[in-house]
DNA sequence: CAATCTTATTCGATTGATGTGAAGAAAGAA
DNA sequence: TTCTTTCTTCACATCAATCGAATAAGATTG
């Protein structure tokens, strides 16, 4: 009768493994394992196979594990009907890609602290993708990920920052046309796979033109680093590059017109953050002042 | 995170009263006042009103309570899933029509604790109406009630028994024939708004006969006395009143033709006894059998 | 408007459930 | 095999839930 182990196997299904879900439920490895056995001789049924050593999850085991997923989104609804509109309290899961986690999560905190003393975020980092799936599977409650296609029509979207893509050279390219560039020096792309990678990969076949090398980094520090170095030149989000070395890196904006990568608040329409996501919205300030703070 | 609660609210809304909820729940009365305070402070609403004595349900707390079913059904579905369709395991709560737990009851007891020693019963006893009232709202999980057009379409029936309905005329009035007693003797009507008082009513109708005098009783063992005492005639079960003093008063089959009393084992459909209601049906043996062994 | 009844709340004591950390067992990799 | 990783088990500590008794507060009655 207690949800909490619901919750563990929810998690431990979602992870595949004991040791990490005790991490991320913030309890020991042993009660996870506790957990997992008391549900198992409670429901009389056979989770999980014991005969791999991460323990693998039955067919009656997954099901479980989904259905759990039902019973805890109606437990949330059910506090969420308590929670006046214009506050929000409670413990929540929030997802940030990679780049916006450096940049918007501490004014993101800062704000939410001070407006919303009684509402805790769980943090975690991923992909567009990824924090897309984890939504779905309502194993994140929220997601900053960014905008497109790519998010799906079931999710409703709130802007939290627009940016503009900018090439960046490095020094000693200064007097250089972006074709010189091509020709003569690497493309350094931001994983292609990604949300903001997808845009930059678009960008190149507008212009339709070809590196002469293509290097993948998947770090924005690592690319402002190459790229100050004189490895290549690359496509990225200004506020991201401006936090490295903004001086001995040329920046120049996109052509023949400025291209931007959005940034969203993402949220299943229906689940129990819903009602609250424009205003947890307001929590991120305008992309711009952000970057200057920094 | 705990379910109990939300069960205890639940009996709670229903029955409207800590005492009652309590001796329902088998806990103290100190024990469902701290669990609501508890859940209270959890939800940070206010559920209730003290300002009366029993403390009443807040709009926000009948919305709660609602929900908390469902977050109950939800979980119970769970349950459900791990249990193989041959065998029964749980807790449960049956409803009995009055008459039908008397005679019904302990052979049924009999046989389900012998097939299904892991599943346990918490009985109740009501009218047809409020049983069917309770299965629809979740507090029951299946009931045994007299069918017929009173039970709506949502709910699966299976027959338990069929029961003759018989004039039952006092020793003095042997001879008479019904037109007889109904100018010479009360009739005794066993409750008229219950699911049998109303088929009796029927008879009446068809027969188009108005007795002289009406008197209703709402206890079979208090009709019979009546009867045996002279006092007038009825109309009942044949099995119910076999089991008062047979031999003093005297049976006879309904005319122009025979008229039965379908009991039946009522069950919500989708509800997590819905799979197993036809094995429990199997529990109760003919009522003819029954009847004998009484 | 007492006096009384019923019902809910509060409080200290007890019990039971749940989590922790260390030691042991079992699967998978080298 | 041997080592590493991961899960299980156990004794112990901790916390939460329940009980019974005393108290308080709304309802009822004369």
């Amino acid at each position: 009768m207690n949800l909490n182990t619901l919750r563990t196997l929810s998690v431990v299904a979602e992870i595949g493994s004991f040791v990490d879900a005790a991490q991320r439920l913030n309890m020991t490895l042993s009660a996870v394992s506790m957990q997992m056995k008391t549900l198992e001789t409670l429901l009389d049924a056979d989770l999980f196979d014991r005969g791999f050593r991460p323990p693998q999850l039955t067919p009656l085991g997954r099901r479980v594990a989904r259905h759990a997923r039902t019973v805890l989104a109606a437990y949330d609804d059910l506090v969420g009907l308590c929670q006046s509109p214009d506050t929000i309290k409670g413990d929540f899961r929030i997802g940030f890609v990679p780049t916006s986690s450096v940049r918007l999560l501490p004014g993101f905190l800062v704000r939410v602290r001070a407006r919303f003393p009684d509402a805790h975020f769980r943090i975690e980092t991923g992909l567009s993708d990824d924090l897309l799936a984890r939504l779905k599977a309502g194993t994140l409650d929220i997601a900053v990920v960014t905008g497109g296609d790519d998010v799906p029509r079931t999710m409703r979207t709130y802007p939290v920052s627009h940016e503009a893509l900018v090439f960046c050279l490095p020094p000693h390219a200064a007097d250089w046309s972006i074709e010189d560039c091509m020709a003569r020096i690497s493309f350094i792309h931001f994983m292609p796979h990604t949300g903001i990678g997808r845009l930059i990969a678009q960008q190149l076949d507008r212009m339709a033109a070809t590196p002469s090398d293509v290097i993948v980094l998947d770090r924005v520090d690592a690319v402002a680093e190459c790229v100050r170095a004189g490895v290549g030149f690359s496509i990225l989000p200004e506020p991201d590059i401006r936090r490295f070395a903004t001086d001995t890196i040329i920046l120049r904006p996109m052509t023949p017109e400025p291209v931007t990568r959005d940034l969203v608040l993402a949220c299943v329409a229906g689940s129990r953050l819903d009602a609250h996501a424009r205003l947890l919205a307001q929590a991120f300030a305008p992309a711009t002042e952000i970057a200057t703070d920094a």
